[in-house]
DNA sequence: ATGAGTGCAAAGTGTTTGCAACTAT
DNA sequence: ATAGTTGCAAACACTTTGCACTCAT
């Protein structure tokens, strides 16, 4: 999607067209990857100068709201964002407590576990809100001993 | 378990017996809650008074280092602390992100996606150290309209 | 005696907020 | 014109760290 684009969307959602929220959006649809908020506002910088970092934290709060961009908590650091596809099912997350990489996983996964929790606790479970934590295949390999795994993400 | 009884643990452990310690164990031993640091920290001063916040934190990674205490990363807010129960297999927490409130889950629950991501990616889920966010029976009938519910935690 | 543990103050992340200036409509 | 947005600075919540002093052993 082209600047235009971003610039249209926003008129369709009665929000008003800025150069940050665009950059924004720009930034945010550019990658597969899980943004924080800091690598957002340094990406946006390349683009639009100035951009101060609370706007950022507003806009994407608002592209939020409005349903545009998801954001994952990561059980250490920063919460992430991304680019929410419209008719797509939102996935879960995993973070590697050693490298602290982000796996996008099947949400169809945890399914069984959302229905047991429903029936158990009438618990509903929002499972792409929140990422799991573990070892990836990867670290789990590679530092064989497990030394730094344990490092606590 | 008496305060001696810490004393003796952190004994037997080698570990310097004083009293920030002994009252820290004893704390996060006297509830079954999930207690955050800060609320640990409080807790203390009742017991000990001038146990500064540093040594709590400093207290509570020793103790989770020497397996006698279990923390969870929550989606939203501040680690919390609980006791480990020695022989027993450690709980899976899901946040209710209405209310805050943490509930415990039984780990079964989570093997089936631990198997699966076990075989998918070599990925090893740690199930206990990461709690999964949603809505909780209470706050999902209490407030109908989803209102606060959509507060973000 | 001596090294581990502690209090304190200070810094470090990540995020939010009040307010005055600005700008998209 | 005017309501919504922004930049800035300051505050916020949670946690870590360097250092000198104290205490358990």
């Amino acid at each position: 999607m082209g600047a235009e684009d971003w610039a249209t969307l926003l008129r369709e959602l009665d929000q008003k067209v800025t150069p940050a929220r665009c950059a924004v959006l720009e930034v945010v649809a550019s990658t597969d990857a899980h943004l924080s908020a800091d690598e957002i506002v340094s990406r946006v910088a390349d683009l639009v100068p100035d951009v101060h970092r609370a706007t950022v934290f507003r806009t994407l709060e608002r592209l939020v709201e409005l349903g545009l961009v998801a954001h994952v908590h990561l059980p250490h650091g920063a919460t992430t964002y991304h680019l929410r596809q419209p008719g797509e099912r939102m996935h879960l997350h995993v973070l590697c407590r050693a490298c602290g990489d982000v796996f996008d996983v099947d949400p169809a996964l945890l399914d069984d576990v959302a229905d047991a929790l429903a029936s158990s606790l009438g618990f509903r479970l929002a499972a792409d809100h929140a990422a799991l934590s573990g070892v990836c295949a990867v670290c789990a390999s590679g530092s064989a001993g497990d030394v730094d795994v344990e490092r606590e993400l």
